[in-house]
DNA sequence: TTTGTATGATGAATATTTTAGTAGTAGAAG
DNA sequence: CTTCTACTACTAAAATATTCATCATACAAA
């Protein structure tokens, strides 16, 4: 199930926004303040957020770019009384996906919701490469599906690689995303994991789909 | 470096929006008919495409529809004069990723455009020279479409040069750029890491893009 | 205790740098 | 025009350095 967190201040739009995504089926988490919004959004995961611009405490704008500074990428769509050419672009610029000006039809909203998540759909519930598939709710790893057992860490890993499939994750990279460590890049905690994944997955070192790149990290092909 | 196609057959527009895109910097093709700008659409590889509805020959809308049924999951905006609800539920139906009614803003286009963008941008860090293709995410160059394994300093080294294709690097630059030493220019290193990318992407030292400029250093034509 | 996570040591594989011999080039002198 | 000389680049192979996989083990949490 996809959820979202809706940031408005308005209580009238606030309740109609809730009820009508509900309806569609979405798990809906309302904040009525910026700094409640922050913290939802950072301290939550949620598939899409609708954020208003004028709101107490924060504006949407600052959550929008503080959200993006840290990295979290989860679609945001704007949906503001602010309808000048100049506030869009600033809106989209500070790392929106969407731009909806007030007053808006709920229907058009639903299909731009539905279009942002066409985007990320793929990359939630669950992954599928070559012969593993990996049910991120569940957090659990099959292989012809067979149920493999991951510890926490080695999961976190296994997720974090794929997500990034196709690009070298360095080891400064892996440290600092997984583990958290932001100094001493250089314990061998990494290969150790990799190692423990291929072990029980029996991917081959050479042949499997994650790939040593010698001197900089890892690569899910 | 990021290539568009405008299918939209209203000469106006059509010349603005080629005008306009160019100088932005983006390389810009146009069609002006449907079937003409599946053709496009399917045959070349593009970052984005920009349609309008309604076309002769066949419909925007129809395009989208095939290119992804095809599979072809480049980012589509309809630039449309049809601007009721209904329609634009429609077009994002189809595969959309934007919907821009006519009158537009150009400067929120460019900035919608940027969004999508944004998306692709990732998995698109890549450079091809001749029959070589680097790609600068996954660490990987291919010749011919095989994949050629260079170690580290000899991508480095490689991507440094054909970074400053057309002037040439001088082994100081060189030295300094790629191995960070600020003294002692006169090892033979880059002689040796020269010569093996040649060896490696069979360049011939004569007529490969990859030239020794005597006395001074090397050049990527 | 059991299970998960982190560290350190080892050796093998691989990458980088140095060295040295060969070959090619340009300018000067015959 | 040829030959000599000094210089520069090319190449292979040897020497050195780094990196990774693996194992054993230690520590921490459940």
């Amino acid at each position: 199930m996809m959820n979202i967190l809706v940031v408005e201040d308005e209580p009238g739009i606030h309740k109609f926004l809730k009820q009508g995504l509900e309806e569609e089926g979405y798990a809906v988490d309302v904040a009525d303040d910026g700094h409640q919004g922050l913290a939802l959004a950072t301290g939550k995961s949620y598939h899409i957020m609708l954020l208003d611009w004028m709101l107490p405490g924060m504006s949407g704008l600052e959550i929008c770019k503080q959200l993006r500074e840290r990295h979290i990428d989860t679609p945001i769509i704007f949906l503001t009384a602010k309808d000048t050419i100049q506030e869009t672009i600033e809106g989209l610029q500070a790392g929106a996906n969407d731009y909806i000006k007030k007053p808006f039809s709920f229907e058009e909203l639903l299909e731009r919701i539905r279009v942002q998540l066409r985007n990320v759909k793929v990359s939630t519930e669950s992954i599928i490469i070559e012969n593993i598939k990996i049910d991120l709710n569940a957090h659990q790893v099959f292989k012809d599906e067979v149920e493999i057992h991951l510890t926490q860490k080695e999961f976190e890993l296994l997720v974090f690689l794929i997500r990034n499939q196709g690009k070298v994750c360095t080891r400064k990279d892996i440290i600092e995303q997984v583990w958290d460590i932001h100094f001493d890049y250089d314990t061998g905690v990494i290969d150790v994991f990799v190692n423990g994944i291929r072990k029980k997955l029996d991917l081959d070192k050479e042949t499997g789909f994650l790939q040593t790149i010698r001197g900089i990290g890892y690569l899910v092909r």
